[in-house]
DNA sequence: TCGTCAATCTTGGTGCTGTCAAGATTATTT
DNA sequence: AAATAATCTTGACAGCACCAAGATTGACGA
């Protein structure tokens, strides 16, 4: 008599009080996005996917911009692990270590379109919010470092001193453009030529363009 | 006579035929994306600003996708302009012309950021329609007749043929990526750092990348 | 000139949406 | 055990896209 003890049902076949719902709404936030898209997104439908009613979000997210903003920051979670993911069964040297980046940057693109929009082509996620900004730091971060590497810098350096270093930063815009580049045409469908190819193919361009951008 | 002359009006003070609606809906509906955004979009705002009932606009249009797979086509004609604008005031040479297109590209995107955004990161306008279609293919053909002159490839092509250069088509990949990637990064503002600096600097990193990608 | 017809636009309705307000239920604390 | 706080529900409102039906206008042939 634990499970079915008659627990309190608002009528409608639900508990009262779920336990988890913060979390839970995120998870189903993100189905709703990959199902419908960040165009279509509801927050409606995310409590209809959680079994709740449609006004109990309300409780954990100021708004449907909140939920966005929280899967946003476990978006750029995610997207900082593809890339350390891809990172660990490469090569340890700087150059292929930042190859192995960029494959887990299109990586993500690909495996989570949605997410991948979510957190680099909408205005709905809030980039004031303290956990986001601190998710997206941290792969820009993760990002300057494997440029420094490349460059063959050396030694710690506080992020304000690092943006102050024009040469660094411009070989950092320079590299972040043309991975990201690559990973938004593909991933709006604008590239269409490289979706038909194999997945060596992009590699090969992307090996091939990093290369470049490199050198000297 | 003529103008007070007791027009037609639907007991609101509008007259009842517009006249060229469907011209006035696709400038009120670029106006509506620059103050809403892709995301905030409405069909009813347009009809509002247009000075016309709520249901007006279906009778130019299937639904608020036709408008803006309407507003995608001229969006593209005009980012193909501001490529071609630039280009008038460079030198002739093949490096510069390309040079000359990056800076389009990106002027583009930092004077229309809406219409930048609805052409390369949104799902609603259909690309299925001919007139869209046909415009952004017009967009990408001017890209890849740019790589070719880069490379000095001669002669006229097809096409179809064109896209079957592995080649050719590897290089296109990678100088679009690049451009398009600072384009969208700036867009969206995750590349904070490159709004503060002056557009010499941006206009500065994208010649030496644009000079990497390039050279063999 | 009149009548018909098609094109154009309006009004009204439906079922969505996000958000607010008030009440019901459960957990926690006193 | 009672009071309080947290959590969730129901109900309401305005705005949205889209559909159906009716009103108005322009054009074209008798």
């Amino acid at each position: 008599m634990q499970e079915d003890a008659k627990p309190a049902v608002p009528a409608s076949g639900r508990h009262y009080h779920h336990g988890n719902l913060r979390a839970a709404l995120i998870e189903a936030a993100e189905a709703e996005l990959t199902e419908k898209g960040v165009e279509g997104f509801s927050l409606r439908g995310v409590a209809k996917r959680t079994g709740v009613s449609h006004a109990a979000p309300a409780h954990h997210f100021i708004d449907a911009g909140g939920l966005l903003t929280a899967l946003a920051a476990e978006g750029f979670a995610r997207f900082l692990e593809s890339m350390r993911a891809a990172q660990r069964t490469a090569a340890p040297d700087p150059a292929a270590q930042m190859n192995a980046a960029g494959e887990g940057y299109l990586d993500f693109a690909a495996r989570s379109p949605a997410l991948f929009r979510l957190i680099f082509s909408s205005d709905r996620p809030d980039f004031a919010d303290p956990a986001l900004d601190k998710a997206a730091s941290a792969s820009f971060l993760h990002l300057v470092e494997g440029v420094r590497r490349l460059r063959g810098d050396t030694g710690a350096a506080s992020l304000a001193g690092l943006l102050q270093d024009e040469s660094l930063m411009a070989e950092v815009a320079g590299i972040w453009s043309v991975v990201h580049g690559m990973a938004d045409l593909m991933n709006s469908g604008r590239l269409k030529y490289l979706q038909g190819k194999p997945p060596e193919f992009r590699q090969k361009i992307l090996a091939e363009v990093l290369r470049r951008l490199s050198g000297a």
